[in-house]
DNA sequence: GAGTTTGAAACT
DNA sequence: CAGTTTCAAACTC
């Protein structure tokens, strides 16, 4: 040991100035692996070395995708005769001096958990700064059911920065928890191979990890990002449902139908650990396939593009749940997402009411009804991963989200101001729409989870409750629904809504749930209620009529378009955008406020004075316009006459809707949109400040993302079959679709003359809405021109 | 929890 | 498109 330990020391000095940074030093300084990859020892590669790695670095981000193998591994774990099984083997291998590759085999099997952790934390100083995070997050992993040991480890962390882990003890300590590293080591080795097919006998972690990614079917942002150089990492929720779709078609196909999470993510956290698992299920087998399936998935069709946003947050809900108690389950408020369009597969949304747990999406005979359609309901909270609300969801649910998804989002933010926009955006839009509204609604966290529409038995623990969005609820089922949320902000999510019809059977645009794209859920008091999954025919029909009658009945109501986003329950917010387009395009960041958010068709108060929820666009959270026939308008979100806090010129924005109506008009009809106005075909920098606020910030995540595709992966794979359809909605539907376009062809603006105009999410097959919420399906996806220029790769955050 | 108010949705 | 009715959320007590 000692000249294996003397050996290491040199090695990483040696390796010191590669790794310079404050992260790595500590990574080396902890964790002995560095040397092992150096390939230097290959016979030095004691058991010990192993076992430290996995809990120590994780950054947020990282940890987000450790975490997700993580998951893996616990599913692969849970088997608890293989520990020990594995554990001799490990044992006589190291011994031995096992022979380089499985030496290298072995490292990855360990590490590979981890790996993605470390390799992370290289490339973000932000995880040290998270540092203080970590612990809680590694504690969360270990609160695994199965294993602790990571848990463990992560508590130690903070210790073992200073004093090295004795691999031993970490071995022994495994081996009496049970499985943790050993089964790790089996479930990995895949990545591993990969490793060796590519000839890398030291293991490159970065590889490695990203090989694992691969191996798992995660997008691997980590590739990108970490190789890019943080370059910031979008999600769409759109994308993220569009993979939930993915994933699901794919559990379906394959028989599985328990994943909700559109990542599949959720899998990998170890859903099923979590006890949710669901029956009938092979334990193994899924948690193996996952990745397969996955990497098909995501892969093939290239789907996700930064799916770990995704994944954090979902880690962190997994990773919540899994930390309580088992006992400590919530039933979820079911909920469900409708995506009308894509009867043809049976897609599940998770939409997960808020409040109830999150996690577990996992549902294994997934009854939902709907079958046809995309609604799926959740009945706890939904695993966060369900599809995205946006997806499944409808992007009106998505848009509510839990205040805790809120949370996360902001904290993201925080953290990395700029550079994170993308990551905002994704993870808004996984947790929630507007951030600053809805969490709760979920839109983002959606904390929906999937349950089965009427199987109550099934229904899903979420060890994590979530939050804020519960906060206001009550998770009662039974308890009728007039307790609302009140205390819910004004936008409260769709996740977190429950009608009370008595009259409309939740068919009419009165019932909230209809209105926002879900399925009525158990926490409805609903009477003769249709909108479920079991009537999906009848929802589907009532829904056409009411969308012939107008085609943007279920477009949101507020047109954030400027901020755009967070109305479509990306999550993102023009807030966080704006900043960075105005950078780019020359305006003022402080022009940038959410003000501009107006709603669609204005209000028509008369005695509210817009004051009250009876506004909607009190409601809604923004300000009133012109186009608003309020009388006495006192609205603090900003007034019609006094437009306070609204920005834009009116005519501009008038203009802006109207282009919009007409390109989500001309997008049903046709697949590109092409905004002929003269402003719009204006260079970027040119263009109005609002416009570009409207306009351009929409795009701008899909330009990103368009951008993360187009490297990693092929447009023409995207199979936006379907793609998404997308419901009209004021701007949204334009905006979507165009940046659909935009991703698939990584197409640069057409015509000289006209733009078009980019959807926010687009990529993903579909989008949610804030509030109608529906699934958009893309057929072509015009690309925004400037956009996809140069600047938009260099400048974007 | 019942009743009222409110304004959007639906209808004419 | 305007007026009326219906409806359910929001609100009050």
């Amino acid at each position: 040991m000692n000249v294996d330990e003397e050996e290491e020391e040199e090695v990483r000095q040696s390796k010191l100035n590669i790794w310079d940074s404050p992260v790595f030093n500590y990574i080396s300084n902890l964790s002995p692996i560095e040397p092992v990859k150096s390939g230097h020892n290959n016979h030095t590669f004691s058991s010990l070395t192993f076992a430290s790695p996995p809990s120590l670095f994780t950054s947020p981000q990282i940890s987000s995708f450790s975490e997700t193998r993580f998951a893996i591994r616990r599913h692969q774990f849970s088997d608890p005769s293989k520990p020990e099984s594995s554990q001799s083997e490990y044992e006589s291998k190291t011994s031995e001096g096992a022979p380089v590759a499985t030496q290298s085999e072995q490292l990855e099997c360990f590490n590979s958990g981890d790996s993605a952790r470390e390799v992370t934390n290289e490339s973000s100083t932000e995880n040290l700064e998270l540092a203080v995070e970590f612990p809680s997050t590694l504690r969360y992993d270990c609160g695994s059911p199965d294993g602790n040991l990571v848990p463990s480890d992560a508590v130690k962390m903070p210790e073992l920065a200073s004093t090295e882990l004795s691999l031993v003890q970490f071995v022994a300590d495994d081996s009496k928890e049970g499985n943790f590293s050993f089964e790790r080591e089996e479930n990995l080795r895949g990545i591993c191979r990969v490793e060796e097919n590519n000839g890398i006998a030291g293991c490159s972690w970065v590889k490695v990890v990203s090989e694992s990614n691969n191996i798992f079917g995660l997008d691997s942002p980590i590739t990108g990002d970490h190789s890019d150089e943080q370059e910031p990492r979008m999600v769409d929720s759109g994308t993220i449902s569009f993979i939930s779709n993915v994933l699901d078609d794919n559990l379906n196909d394959m028989g599985k139908t328990e994943f909700v999470c559109p990542t599949g993510s959720c899998e990998q956290f170890g859903m099923r650990e979590s006890g949710v698992e669901s029956e009938g299920i092979g334990d193994t087998r899924e948690t193996d396939q996952t990745p397969a399936m996955l990497s098909s998935t995501l892969l093939n069709k290239l789907v996700v593009s930064d799916s770990c946003d995704l994944v954090d947050d979902k880690r962190q809900k997994y990773i919540k749940s899994n930390c309580k108690p088992s006992s400590q389950l919530y039933r979820g408020i079911r909920r469900r997402s409708l995506v009308f369009e894509r009867t043809e597969t049976h897609e599940r949304i998770s939409i997960c009411e808020s409040k109830g747990s999150s996690s577990v999406s996992i549902q294994s005979n997934y009854k939902v009804a709907s079958a046809d359609n995309d609604l799926v309901e959740n009945k706890n909270g939904c695993s966060s991963l369900s599809k995205l609300p946006g997806i499944g969801l409808h992007l009106n649910a998505l848009t509510n989200t839990s205040d805790e998804t809120i949370v996360k989002i902001e904290t993201r933010v925080s953290e990395s101001p700029q550079t994170s926009t993308p990551k905002m955006i994704f993870n808004t839009s996984l947790t929630s729409d507007e951030v600053p509204q809805d969490i709760c609604s979920s839109h983002n966290t959606l904390e929906r989870a999937l349950v089965p529409w009427d199987d109550e038995a099934q229904v899903l623990e979420n060890a994590y409750q979530t939050s804020e969005c519960l906060v206001g609820e009550e998770f009662d089922h039974g308890s009728p629904r007039k307790k609302r949320r009140k205390s819910e902000p004004v936008g409260e999510s769709l996740a977190c809504k429950r009608c009370n019809c008595k009259r409309s059977k939740c068919l009419k645009l009165y019932c909230e749930c209809f209105a926002a794209g879900l399925y009525c859920v158990e926490p409805c008091s609903c009477q003769d209620c249709l909108n479920k999954p079991i009537h999906e025919n009848t929802v589907l029909e009532t829904r056409k009529q009411i969308e012939s009658r107008n085609p943007l009945a279920f477009a949101p109501k507020v047109i954030r378009s400027v901020d755009g986003v967070g109305e479509f329950g990306n999550g993102f917010s023009y807030e966080s955008w704006y900043p960075f387009l105005a950078r780019r395009y020359g305006e003022d960041d402080t022009k940038a406020t959410p003000a501009s958010a107006r709603h669609k068709r204005g209000c028509n108060c008369r005695k509210s004075g817009c004051l009250k929820k009876y506004c909607e666009c009190f409601q809604g959270g923004v300000g009133c316009s012109l186009s608003c026939r309020c009388m006495g308008c006192k609205n603090t979100f900003g007034q019609k006459d006094g437009m306070e806090e609204t920005e834009f010129d009116e005519p501009k924005l008038e203009t802006y809707e109207k282009l919009v109506m007409d390109v989500s008009l001309e997008t049903f009809k046709d697949q590109d949109l092409l905004i002929t106005s003269s402003e719009i075909s204006r260079p970027p920098n040119e263009q109005q400040p609002n416009l570009i606020r409207k306009i351009l910030l929409p795009s701008i995540p899909s330009v990103e993302s368009s951008h993360q595709f187009g490297n990693r992966e092929n447009p023409e794979k995207i199979t936006l079959e379907s793609h998404l359809q997308m419901i009209p909605e004021d701007g949204t539907l334009e905006t979507l679709e165009s940046s659909c376009q935009q991703t698939r062809s990584g197409v640069k603006s057409t015509s000289p003359n006209s733009k078009r105009v980019s959807p926010p999410y687009r990529e993903f097959g579909s989008l949610t809405a804030r509030r109608s919420g529906r699934k958009l399906i893309l057929r072509s996806i015009p690309a925004y021109p400037q956009l996809s220029t140069d600047h938009e790769s260099s400048d974007f955050p």
